[in-house]
DNA sequence: CTTTTGCATTATGTATACAATATTAATAAT
DNA sequence: ATTATTAATATTGTATACATAATGCAAAAG
């Protein structure tokens, strides 16, 4: 099960990560042979490149596995359910390849949940936590303009998952999740210009400043076109 | 397969036409056994009364619809997913009962969901489909106050489908409908006084009215208050 | 009478076999 | 050379078998 995938380590460390910080909340008590061939699915095949889909045959997985098709199968049905794979009946799973239209789509259902989200959280938020994204944004915005893209999307993650975890709402949590997934299937290829990245910083400055001051509904509005402004960045 | 399920004819009618309205739109254009399973154990399983879980063992399923294990399983999977079935792993799959807290959940999902198709919706509306849904509800309102529950419940039902479809937004038809099974699975139970259905026809006509007249943004309030308001009628 | 232990029963999780369908390659026809 | 047809191959869909874990019940212990 444990087998070689033959990918690099960077890989695989970021496709550990968000899947920790996308599917981490609801992980099953007992792991079955189901929930590991999912979890290897989403972290080693859906991210791989690619603008075409690809065949995903449960024969060949279940192999490269060492398991048999029948959990390979359910997981592969649970990743199509979450609109991460694309299943065709008699034709078999393809990796999902998402058009503009997909695109717009998915980001009209987030902002509107997010939003909830968020509405959800104020009550909850902390200071302390607030401020200490606060402080990760000015240690990044340090490093510019020669800043690492991957610190800069981490934080923006967090703050996101931060919000989003506070809301107490678990299916919304869950949904976010998978709803999330789907944009990071499309954002990894995103070009992350310092100049973009500067605005960004400032967007999430506003919004945390924002909060913190007591300032709900103007955050509120400020999420709503930072989740537009990322739409039409891709 | 098409097995004789020795329910009432009533509930097969209502299990019919709430399974056409919610899920009708994705229905697979080859249907496997899974997809039947799937269909029969909606419609026959999920919606029997019952405050405790009940057992949905995949042998007893597979045994009375004469398939096999595997695609009832996978049936039951979908269902999980969908929130109408809860499963423990290595103690099977069990009817959904919901919590007040859960009901809450879904509530506020719903609402901010069905706010955003609203808005989506919009523009595609067309004034004779308005009208004819005023029709139906002056209609209904001349049989009250010993008006059938049934016919108030579809006129409703029809509505908000109406709105949900015309957003043109798929992933959000489909999401919204299995938000709206989770909330069948605990309206049905709901007592409806003749006056309640008063109120709930005012609502509706207002609603009508003002998109007819262009009124957009009233009229989403209106939608997000009626969907409050429903919560709380459980 | 209540609780605990062990066994029989039942259910789930996974592997595998076989049938039906789709895809690919090779061959024949235009 | 291009299209049509057919055969071979691979893939999916479903059934079934078997191992493992959970459940229920009866008997024994407290």
């Amino acid at each position: 099960m444990d087998i070689d995938t033959q990918l690099p380590d960077s890989f695989n460390q970021v496709t550990r990560s968000m899947f920790e910080l996308l599917r981490g909340h609801d992980r099953p008590s007992i792991l079955t042979a189901v929930d590991q061939a999912y979890e290897w699915i989403w972290r080693q095949q859906i991210f791989l490149p690619g603008r075409t889909p690809r065949r995903l045959s449960d024969v060949t997985l279940a192999a490269q596995l060492q398991i048999s098709r029948t959990p390979v199968r359910q997981a592969l049905d649970r990743l199509a359910q979450e609109g991460l794979v694309q299943f065709d009946p008699r034709r078999g799973y393809w990796t999902q390849v998402f058009s503009a239209h997909d695109v717009n789509e998915i980001y009209d259902i987030r902002e509107a949940n997010e939003v909830l989200a968020l509405r959800l959280a104020i009550p909850h938020l902390k200071k302390s936590d607030l401020e200490a994204h606060l402080a990760t944004i000015h240690a990044i915005r340090k490093t510019l303009p020669d800043a690492n893209n991957a610190d800069f999307l981490e934080s923006d993650f967090r703050l996101h998952n931060l919000i989003i975890n506070s809301s107490q709402n678990h299916r919304l949590i869950r949904f976010l999740g998978t709803l999330r997934s789907q944009v990071a299937l499309f954002q990894v290829r995103d070009t992350w210009y310092p100049q973009r990245i500067e605005i960004a910083l400032d967007d999430h400055e506003r919004f945390l400043v924002a909060l913190i001051e007591g300032r709900g509904e103007e955050a509120i509005k400020m999420l709503s076109e930072h989740i537009q402004n990322s739409k039409n960045g891709v």
